[in-house]
RNA sequence: GGAGAGAUGGCCGAGUGGUCGAAGGCGCACGCCUGGAAAGCGUGUACCCUGCGUGAAGCGGGGUCGAGGGUUCGAAUCCCUCUUUCUCCGCCA
């Protein structure tokens, strides 16, 4: 959400800037405008008729105290007739203030300046790339062939006990899978990440908070009993640790990883190319977040984007960097890099992480604020965060990568943390 | 799940209908004191919306004492609902 004083002092400046999103922004921004304008109007009629009810009620307390029972009588006559008009305007105040706020947040984030103008995905913009893709060879397949029938991840055992998208991980992959996520964590501790485990489910409060709700309530799994959701992403419960908190800037940066699954119901979004590991209702994600001054928090992408690739290149896949053009972008993110895993058995990149800039909008809607030393004002806090990894596309790279044989060679940065080097098919 | 007791500012803790945004203490900040520090003394110390003012200082209005609703001229204080914490009982990994 971006704050309102940013709308009415810098309405051009959106308009163009949202340009890169491809996002038309003038219809919306004049109507906030407008309806701002009405908002306060109204508001100061409300206080108005507050304070001179606040002032009667002084008066007849008073009276009544010196006895003047019968002009008190009369003054707490006067407060109803306000009263009932002060009702209405508030009823008004009230949709007024709904309709500003449906308003505001459909405006959707500030891209960065270097943020590439652009449509679709083709017009990303690569920054770098790693790592040595294998030489191909026809009888290296994508991992769902490569498995099949090993049972070591059994995807028609999940659709039994559960449904489509909810494989079972058993023997080496499963234990493969707490390898890596013992790496990440580990790895990440060494960043300076401090490790928590939140819960996997949360309130609507949290949700709206990241920005799930309202928009995105579709891909969320729900329990209506009781008015949970199972996280998409541990960015959900993780980011609102910070809800509705004042920080000193003497506490920042702050840098939160947290192990979760994640559910994603992926409504409507499957097809031929989402085969196998490559898109899950059900997955194992490290998540990294920061909480930064807006002076350093491209900073922290930075470093945050370093860290990312340190851990492609411990696992010695191919990857490449891209920075996302404003067409590809989130709603939400002012600057994303995404990163992607060749998958030599499919001969494709996939994507394993994310890593984005929110700059104040998420902080915004959160109400995550901090206090610079000496300073009274409370300014928004800036919020970035990145998968640091995602299991599944990982666990399909190092798969079909290292397959030779009936072998596939586990990275030896894996090794203490699996305890084989290899898995026999 | 049952019974009872709570929920007040960064923290502790007063406050049961009328200048209460809220005593007191702690903490913190600044100043005095000191060679420096501690102690001591003094001052200040919530957030949001809004009006004048440059989004400064400053001044004014409104709102917020877990959340929402209600009673009342007037509510932190009374009533209702919800959330949540603690204690005891039950159940349980």
């Amino acid at each position: 959400m971006l704050p309102l004083k940013l709308i009415q002092e810098q309405g051009n400046f959106i308009i163009e800037r949202l340009k890169i999103k491809n996002f038309d922004a003038t219809q919306i921004i004049s109507s906030i405008l407008s309806t701002d304008e009405k908002r306060r109007a109204l508001q100061t009629r409300i206080d108005i008729q507050l304070a001179d009810l606040n002032n009667l009620a002084r008066q007849i307390g008073q009276l009544y105290k010196e006895g003047k029972r019968q002009e008190a009588e009369a003054a707490k006559n006067q407060t109803f007739e306000i009263k009932e008009q002060n009702r209405v305007l508030k009823e008004e105040h009230a949709t007024i203030e709904q309709l500003l706020k449906e308003l505001v947040v459909q405006l959707p984030n500030l891209p960065h300046e270097l943020v590439p103008v652009g449509k679709t995905a083709d017009d990303n913009q690569l920054i770098r790339t790693g790592g040595i893709i294998p030489e191909p060879d026809i009888n290296r397949k994508p991992h769902w062939d490569l498995l099949a029938g090993s049972g070591l991840i059994d995807f028609e055992l999940g659709v039994k006990i559960t449904g489509a998208g909810f494989p079972v991980y058993q023997r080496e992959a499963a234990r493969l899978q707490r390898a890596l996520i013992n790496f990440f964590l580990d790895q990440g501790l060494k960043a300076g990440f401090t490790e928590v485990q939140p819960p996997i489910m949360v309130n609507e409060d949290s949700a709206y908070g990241t920005g799930q709700l309202p928009d995105k309530e579709a891909q969320m799994y729900r329990s209506e009993a009781d008015g949970l959701y199972l996280i998409p992403t541990a960015e959900v419960p993780l980011t609102n640790i910070f809800r509705d908190e004042i920080l000193s800037a003497d506490q920042l940066p702050v840098k939160y990883m947290a192990y979760t699954p994640c559910f994603r119901r992926e409504a409507g979004s499957w097809g031929s190319h989402v085969r196998g590991l490559n898109r899950l209702h059900q997955f194992d994600k490290v998540e990294i977040v920061q909480v930064r001054h807006p002076d350093n928090s491209y900073i922290g992408l930075d470093e945050m984007v370093a860290y990312v690739e340190s851990l492609v290149i411990l696992l010695e896949l191919p990857y490449r960097i891209i920075r996302l053009c404003g067409g590809d972008m989130s709603f939400t993110s002012a600057m994303t890099y995404d990163f992607e895993v060749f998958a030599a058995g499919q001969g494709r990149w996939l994507e394993v992480s994310s890593v984005s800039n929110f700059e104040s909008f998420q902080a915004n809607r959160l109400k995550l604020r901090f206090r610079d030393k000496g300073d009274k004002r409370t300014q928004l806090a800036h919020t970035l965060n990145g998968s640091a990894l995602a299991l599944p596309r990982i666990v399909a790279g190092l798969l079909e990568n290292n397959q030779q044989g009936n072998e596939i060679f586990i990275p030896e940065i894996l090794h203490p943390y699996t305890g084989f080097d290899r898995i026999r098919l």
